[in-house]
DNA sequence: CCTGTTGGTCAACGCTTGTTGGCAACAGTA
DNA sequence: TACTGTTGCCAACAAGCGTTGACCAACAGG
């Protein structure tokens, strides 16, 4: 079964995740709350993989984060990898979904408008040393052209929203957004990823406080 | 004689270049003005791999830019590479040196001290256009350490000089120069490197338009 | 107790990588 | 002319890569 089922597909010998035996089930549909889908036996080495995936990838961008050296981490063989995520390019795909967990828009407004730049900027920087999922996507992103279009689907869907419901013409919230993007991003490629000394060593309070402004203005000022 | 050079060496496997027959004479010292070391019949070649290089690197970052690749694209052997730059470590070393060209710090001074943001972000904008050296040094960058130290190198040597000339307290121009690094490296990624579409479709001017104000407030103004 | 499915290991495949040494053609000098 | 160093190509190496399929152990359901 298991080998007829992946010998049907054969005849598309495309690069997308082979979505071998068990993934079917797995989701079928992504329902709103707690759908879960069914508890399997092998849950927590599917998540073993995926935490060592966003690990190595952080570390080490997309390359040189080997399928081995993931599954060493992992503590399993490098075939359960294939098995459960398909191929590499779907492994990451797995290992870079991402919920920026911005506040919603609405809430947004409600606070006093020339606070929006600050209380953004201070979000970003607690999500982005949450996990390391955004700096693995950073670090992808620069070489691999599938980072860097999960990125631009992140900016579009994340941030753009926002920009547009506190921007004084929702025409250019986008680019707004990127704007705020490009201050955002960039610090934390000097943080997180270039490591420049300077820049890891200011305490976030005075990151948000010279960026805060930057962003604010991006967002709500009428021109530049 | 070649031989016997590249025998005198495996005592110590380190991972730098391997200094080859001809190189050492190539760059003794560097004086001031065409010292010009010595022309070479290879001359050509050497700038033709440097040329394929750059151009592989920032298209592809490190890992991806092969040396095979570099040497079809520059017409030659790929053993020739190693010949003239020891490995690929020295040959990226040797694509990477840049000169940003930024204006002298005294000229800045010249100008009334609130257009220095602009000018600024302005001649940033012409270099990055200017060849691909520097998309080639940010891809790289974000996943190879030696690439991240040449930035980090640029940041000191050729940003923090600026700083210390226009902001209140030299002291802290480190952290201006990072500020700035952070805002301006953001903008290359988004629009070199991860090309978001509204941010590589927004003109230059309009870029200068709202990123001036910032690098101005992070260079000159006394708090955030 | 059997039987089919699932979780997991092992060994290998075909391929690409950086790197090396040998060899032929050429240039300049004596 | 003979000699010496430079320039270049070729074929090969060992290592590492993503990926595959055969095979076994544990479980589940009748």
């Amino acid at each position: 079964m298991q080998d007829s089922e992946t010998r049907s597909t054969p005849a598309t010998p495309e690069a997308k995740p082979r979505r071998s035996d068990a993934t079917p089930e797995v989701k079928p549909r992504r329902s709103d709350s707690t759908p879960e889908p069914k508890p399997r036996r092998s849950d927590a080495t599917r998540a073993a993989i995926l935490a060592a995936a966003r690990e190595r990838f952080a570390a080490d961008g997309y390359e040189r984060a080997t399928i081995r050296s993931i599954a060493k981490e992992a503590g399993i063989d490098p075939s359960m990898v294939m098995r459960y995520y398909g191929s590499k390019e779907g492994l990451f795909a797995a290992a870079a979904e991402i919920d920026l967990n911005l506040p919603a828009p609405m809430d947004l407004r409600m606070q006093p408008t020339d606070h929006v730049g600050r209380s953004l900027v201070s979000h970003f920087l607690d999500r982005w040393e949450q996990d390391e999922v955004l700096t693995a996507l950073l670090r992808v992103g620069a070489t691999n052209p599938a980072g860097a279009e999960r990125m631009q689907q992140i900016l579009k869907e994340q941030i753009g929203p926002i920009a547009a419901q506190v921007c004084p013409d929702p025409a250019d919230a986008p680019r707004r957004a990127a704007l705020v993007a490009s201050q955002v991003l960039g610090m934390a490629l000097a943080r997180f990823v270039l490591r420049f000394p300077v820049a890891v060593a200011m305490p976030k309070e005075e990151v948000v406080d010279w960026l805060a402004p930057t962003v604010q203005r991006y967002l709500t000022a009428p021109e530049p």
